[in-house]
DNA sequence: AGGCTCATGTAAGCGGTTACATGATTCT
DNA sequence: AGAATCATGTAACCGCTTACATGAGCCT
């Protein structure tokens, strides 16, 4: 069902790690955390707001320079209660993959459609380059295979969208075989 | 970036094979398109309309008994070119798979966190069961292999998501085979 | 001085879900 | 007669994106 507000779980769990700006946790959605999920400062705000008005963070405020003021949150007991429990309840709903590819072709008719080629043809240049970048990341993020035992969510995450990309891959190139002439 | 109305084109796809009313639309989010793609009524009639108001369906009625009116839609020459569009130009944009376990995943610092086993074990059960009714789904749409030369697209489809699971479901068991002691 | 980054907010709009609301037809 | 299904709509709300808005600090 719906959206159940993720977005409060990832900020509480990136707080549970060490203190945050929104600013920083805005950051983390552009690099590392954005490779799998995606927010914008005018959700994280307004959120921040929320979950300290619910008593899960707190935040103090830091002056940098002359009168700049940043508020550094930090998550609460509480909210380390609430991020252990959403982690430990079961993730039974399997959202489904809403990938404008696949539901192009379900239109395409036959394997004649003369738009097939480039369709398929596309989507292997895009995926190809998905699966490069992220066998860069894990090159970089995890150098030395020890490093994972300290970040092994993270690791397996990368690991398996590596795998998912490499299906991605081998099933277009060979639906694209499979083409007539 | 965003959504950009996906639905008005599925609605336009699946007219595009026979006239269907609101009603029937729905059922079909239910059943074959459900799949991949959900949309409510509630969504689907106030889109019948727009389309209608911009020209690319239009509408007869149809009484059943004694008063029940049905509005059946029909795609005009104009929805056909707009749905032959939207299936030529690029699909540039991979969308990010939203999976809660995943996003869960990420939060878990070592092999050795107690959650983890649950967590995954809960997870294979989910995906085995998805991909056995993937398999299922198949055998009973394309129960023969030439069928599947007349609506190929669904096909490849099928057969993508099959392989989706497969891959995920072998991941997890060589994760949790992985898992210390 | 100018431009980029840091830093924090609000507003409008869209796509989607859940709930509210009504009535006819068909099947048992 | 009652229940399930057929059939069509509206309203409220939520999550998210895009755009608007403001100002400080840092680097060249």
């Amino acid at each position: 069902m719906a959206q159940k507000n993720k977005l409060q779980f990832i900020i509480l769990g990136l707080l549970n790690q060490q203190p945050l700006t929104g600013y920083d946790l805005t950051k983390a959605f552009d690099d590392e955390i954005g490779e799998f999920w995606q927010a914008q400062h005018s959700q994280i705000y307004p959120q921040l707001k929320r979950l300290e008005e619910q008593g899960y963070v707190t935040h103090e405020i830091t002056v940098s320079g002359e009168k700049l003021e940043k508020k550094l949150y930090h998550i609460t007991a509480t909210g380390r209660q609430l991020l252990h429990e959403w982690i430990s309840v079961g993730t039974p709903d399997l959202t489904a993959t809403k990938d404008e590819f696949i539901l192009k072709l379900y239109f395409i008719q036959t394997d004649r459609d003369p738009r097939l080629l480039a369709m398929l043809q596309e989507q292997l240049t895009l995926h190809t380059a998905k699966l490069a970048h992220l066998q860069q990341r894990l090159a970089t993020v995890f150098p030395q295979a020890k490093a994972a035992k300290q970040h092994y969510g993270h690791y397996l995450i990368l690991q398996h969208a590596i795998g998912r990309e490499d299906y991605y891959v081998n099933w277009l190139k060979q639906t694209l075989k499979a083409l007539p002439e």
